[in-house]
DNA sequence: AAACAATGGTGTATAAAGTACACAATTGTA
DNA sequence: TACAATTGTGTACTTTATACACCATTGTTT
């Protein structure tokens, strides 16, 4: 928890320099060791965790504050950021209001205002993120999708937001490019699926389905030195990924 | 256009009001007579048109915000409401902006805001509704989808937005419950989703489809009096609507 | 060296869904 | 009475989804 002075000064930077109703929260997505993981804060004399998030400048784009903002948290800086919702329950930041009540007067603490929170979700790179805490936190660190701690504020209802929306998404449109490294096997590819559908999913028809989208490329030669036998190497077709991106799978009508 | 007078207390009483950064633009769909209806207003002196919209009060949910908005507009109470995106471009509202520029300085000026919008899209009733102008605009009225007029700000892109949505949001969710009258023909929901899609489709395949849904009821008595064959008259099960509505269509995997 | 366990590649048969297409029934009009 | 417009319905064909089993490779165990 912040000191009064640090508080006071805080809000009055944030006054000066960021829209006063508007803060993002964001729902970072990696994938190591066959899991799915999600990046969380732990603030300062807490047990619950928080998401990632921030809050607009004045003339920032709320694209770019996304961006800034996950920057700040895990290095990164080209990240797939996909708006998903805006959260907007007056007492949404109840936790923040009280937490902060005593320390100063509503008028001064920036964390009395009633935030509307813009819902983005982001699939990273799981090796290229290097967590980072911010002032009002004690831990920044990736935590499994299975293995999740109590949020506050409303974090539960974005975190689970943003995973329904994630899994209706991968109904038309591809995954996988921004969390999968380079090179994969199919049954590596096939477990994020699994891992974000919470499911098991049948290996030959996974393949034919996946492959069927055209998308990936197979490499001339298989994985080698592991056990057992070697599998295939595959890469994403980034052009006609990116065309699938913006057309989508599957026309339903 | 408003007076230096109107204009001056207009932004004393918003800015007592209303959250000084959030607007909520609406796209109000309706059908009728075989025509996809969009709800436009025409700001005085202006050729160009306006989607409905307006701001949020400081302790209000936003989606009772946008339930106002809508009730003020159309006189109805209880609308389909489906938030879909934010529009935060920095300079989104300049044409706004530009407008008083010279009629009050910026500090007094609630239009010299820099508003993120909301942007709902709503499925009405076209019967229901009873266009009603705001004070800055000279008519409310339907205007058909393939007639649509140039519109302000950015509400083409929210438009746009608004449609293909509502596109997506057909092939996994039900539609039509709040667009058509209690009781329907099979040709008359299929028009509906043509409009929509802006595609022809099979007559044949169109009904075995929505029929497999299980969302429809048969009349015992087709419409009569009419010229040509008598046809069905098919109306919505409730329950299964909304079932359907939370449940989906289609898994996908 | 042979058997085994673990992993990965591939094909086929069946069911379900999607697509294309044609004919018959009703009603008002020419 | 013929015709035009509209609506109802069925069937063959193609594509997609699902369920399921066998063989190949590699390291480990005996």
């Amino acid at each position: 928890m912040l000191t009064k002075e640090q508080l006071f000064e805080y809000s009055e930077e944030a006054r000066k320099n960021y829209l006063g109703n508007i803060s993002i929260d964001c729902v970072v997505f990696g994938f190591h060791e066959g899991q799915m993981k999600v990046l969380l804060l732990q603030p300062h004399d807490e047990t619950k965790w928080l998401l990632p998030g921030g809050f607009v400048q004045k003339q920032e784009p709320i694209e770019m504050a996304a961006n800034r903002i996950l920057k700040e948290r895990t290095g990164l800086d080209k990240i797939f950021l996909q708006q998903f919702h805006v959260f907007g329950d007056p007492d949404r930041a109840k936790f923040h209001h009280d937490l902060y009540r005593d320390t100063l007067p509503d008028e001064q603490n920036w964390f009395a205002n009633r935030f509307l929170s813009i819902g983005y979700y982001a699939l990273v790179d799981f090796f290229g993120v290097v967590p980072q805490a911010d002032e009002f936190s004690e831990l920044c660190t990736w935590r499994d999708l299975d293995d999740m701690p109590a949020l506050l504020l409303d974090h539960e209802l974005i975190f689970k937001t943003a995973l329904d929306t994630l899994r209706l998404q991968l109904n038309y449109q591809p995954i996988g490019y921004n969390l999968m490294p380079g090179e994969f096997t199919m049954p590596e590819l096939q477990k994020l699926y699994e891992t974000i559908l919470d499911k098991k999913l049948d290996r030959r028809n996974f393949q034919r389905r996946i492959l069927g989208f055209g998308i990936l490329n197979r490499a001339e030669q298989p994985r080698k030195g592991g056990a057992h036998k070697a599998p295939y190497l595959y890469s994403f077709d980034l052009e006609k990924y990116q065309n699938a991106l913006t057309e989508g799978f599957k026309g339903g009508w």
